[in-house]
DNA sequence: CTGAAAGCGCTTACAG
DNA sequence: CTGAAAGCGCTTACAG
């Protein structure tokens, strides 16, 4: 029990008298093993605390049982935005149930990247890799591909569809809120959108297209565009508020905030004098506004759902569909001033419409 | 250049006509080595874009190179606080600036736990830790001691001294906030306070020891209980009103964003009828509340040194200390309802008191 | 300054 | 069902 020397399989097969080799069958459940001999080399392994010694495993396997996580610079708000710990959050739990480690790869600045993708390919390091790239001029992508790097992505980018990716309905998304408003309706629909990335190109998609669907034109003066910011959602607000739109579909939740700090100095209450819905959970920023109608994402799963993805892969079996599309909810919010936290004592009142 | 093959030492040092060990030695960067050699095995490798099989190294060099940040599962509000993301980004600086590999680990569970600890202990795979434990009760600590695993935790907590830790002076920091409030003349202060943890513990100490100095005495009825959640927060003020507090120091962000809901929802208003102070920098939580003056702790900075630390750990030199205690900040804020995005174009309006 | 060789602790055909 | 042996791709004394 408290021995604490490093034993090696060679040493343990002394101990229960047999060979390494048996030892090592034992150790990785190798079926066809004797009984007697398991039990007996089992014991060994229990009363002396042996581990396995997990680089020579990976080395002389192949395979490191090691993921990456890949979280590029171009990822702003990974502090103030919870999308970045809800998603890791998931991945590690579908880390952990499948018996993996996870690598973290930040990258901070253009100058990393190339250290970055240096130290992932080609070192054995790494089995595979879960790619958070939702930027539109991707530089790890195509490298990835000509190292035959096994991946998958989260979001959407501008490759083929051969990628392995799991993202969420970004337009059925935006198409159900802007629906929501216009249904209520509402006249003057605004949104605060972003040509960031490609989720902000399917968000406004969705926006479009329920426009589209309901036989209303796009005012171009009612879109304008924030970069994922509460700085730039408080600005865009700022332009549009002009142009006395009754209604604003912001894209983001950070976004969101700003934009409701703009409402709040303009003398604009939500929803009497304008109505707003936003996009993402952004927990602190929903509690702390009640009002908010928003769009809610299934994140955590996103990131389960990938590790599950990228270890049928890795395992050979091709996953049954290269793209995995989550559906998203729609929370309505009641407007008034009562409590919306969202706790057991305070049941929150929302309705919730499922996509798809 | 395009060769994807994996090479070998071996087979580099065939194409350069030297032996594998003398490439090894250039890939090290080992010095005496005639230069003309060097030159010839660089251009190989340049040329192959030979990458060397960290497994191997690390096998063969009893060092991975590898260091892991243990999240426990008592590590409540991984998605609503930033202070998680704000330590990891730090902690990934320092990985990245020490050409180091960051793993993971986060334990959502108390069944994890064990399941954790095996897989880092005794593997080879894990050069040292960085824990972020708070809690009192830490099962991670003892057992990382008696396997002699190198580790530095974030925080405090119940064991020796003997421990290396990098910390913010929780202590100093709520005795400024609550010597601000007390110079600012208030009579009945409050404090909403957290007994599950360490700085739950400096924090509290903190109020206290200002109230001391002041000559005044703490007043039980002021001082309730949350568990650093919002809900929590926003109960904990629930039952301060009553008492009719003139202001409240709130010892954690979160729980700061509920109370400041409960606050809104008595129909107290911020701070002309009651100041508030809170602590932690929850950036979300802050921009939308421009009135909180808050105290504001280096996260980042607190995760890189603790890398920087192990760093040294590993490399044999004892650092100069095991404890590194880093200043807090008071970010005072004008309480006007004017602007106080942190942004270039509506510089923030602060003052900023340091501490030591 | 450089090479031959042992060794790191596993896995895994290959025999038997 | 089990063992002897080769091999994974490095590092690092040890000679020279």
């Amino acid at each position: 029990m408290e021995i604490m020397k490093k034993l090696t399989l060679e040493e343990v097969g002394k101990l229960a008298g047999v060979s390494r080799a048996t030892v090592s069958r034992v150790v990785n459940g190798y079926p066809h093993i004797r009984p007697e001999i398991r039990e007996r080399v089992q014991r060994v392994i229990d009363e002396t605390g042996y581990r396995p010694n997990l680089l020579a495993r990976s080395l002389a396997s192949d395979r490191s049982n090691i993921i990456g996580l890949v979280i590029p610079s171009g990822a702003q708000a990974v502090f103030t935005d919870p999308y970045f710990p809800c998603l890791t959050q998931g991945i590690s739990r579908g880390v952990n149930s499948n018996n993996l480690t996870l690598a973290l790869f930040m990258v901070h600045s253009a100058k990393e990247e190339e250290r970055t993708i240096l130290s992932i390919l080609g070192t054995g390091l790494i089995d595979g890799l879960i790619v958070t790239s939702d930027n539109k001029g991707d530089v790890f992508i195509p490298e990835l591909l000509k190292h035959e790097m096994p991946f998958v992505q989260i979001g959407r980018s501008l490759y083929s569809d051969k990628i392995y990716r799991v993202d969420t309905d970004n337009i059925a998304g935006s198409y159900m809120a802007t629906q929501h408003l216009i249904s209520l309706g509402y006249q003057r629909i605004a949104t605060i959108a972003t040509n960031r990335n490609c989720s902000g190109d399917d968000r406004f998609t969705g926006y479009c297209s329920a426009f589209a669907d309901h036989g209303k034109v796009v005012d171009r003066k009612l879109v304008v565009y924030g970069d994922y910011t509460v700085d730039s959602g408080y600005h865009a607000m700022k332009q549009l508020i002009p142009q006395r739109p009754d209604a604003v579909f912001i894209t983001s939740d950070t976004m969101a905030l700003g934009g409701m700090r703009a409402l709040q100095e303009a003398n604009l209450r939500v929803p009497d004098d304008i109505a707003v819905v936003g996009y993402d959970d952004l927990p602190p920023a929903v509690q702390a506004n009640p009002q908010l109608t928003t769009v809610r994402q299934p994140i955590e799963q996103t990131g389960f759902l990938a590790v599950s993805m990228l270890v049928k892969i890795l395992s050979g079996d091709d996953p049954p569909s290269h793209q995995i599309v989550l559906p998203v909810e729609l929370v309505v919010r009641a407007s008034c001033g009562a409590t919306r936290l969202k706790s057991t004592s305070h049941p929150i009142q929302e309705d919730t419409y499922q996509a798809n």
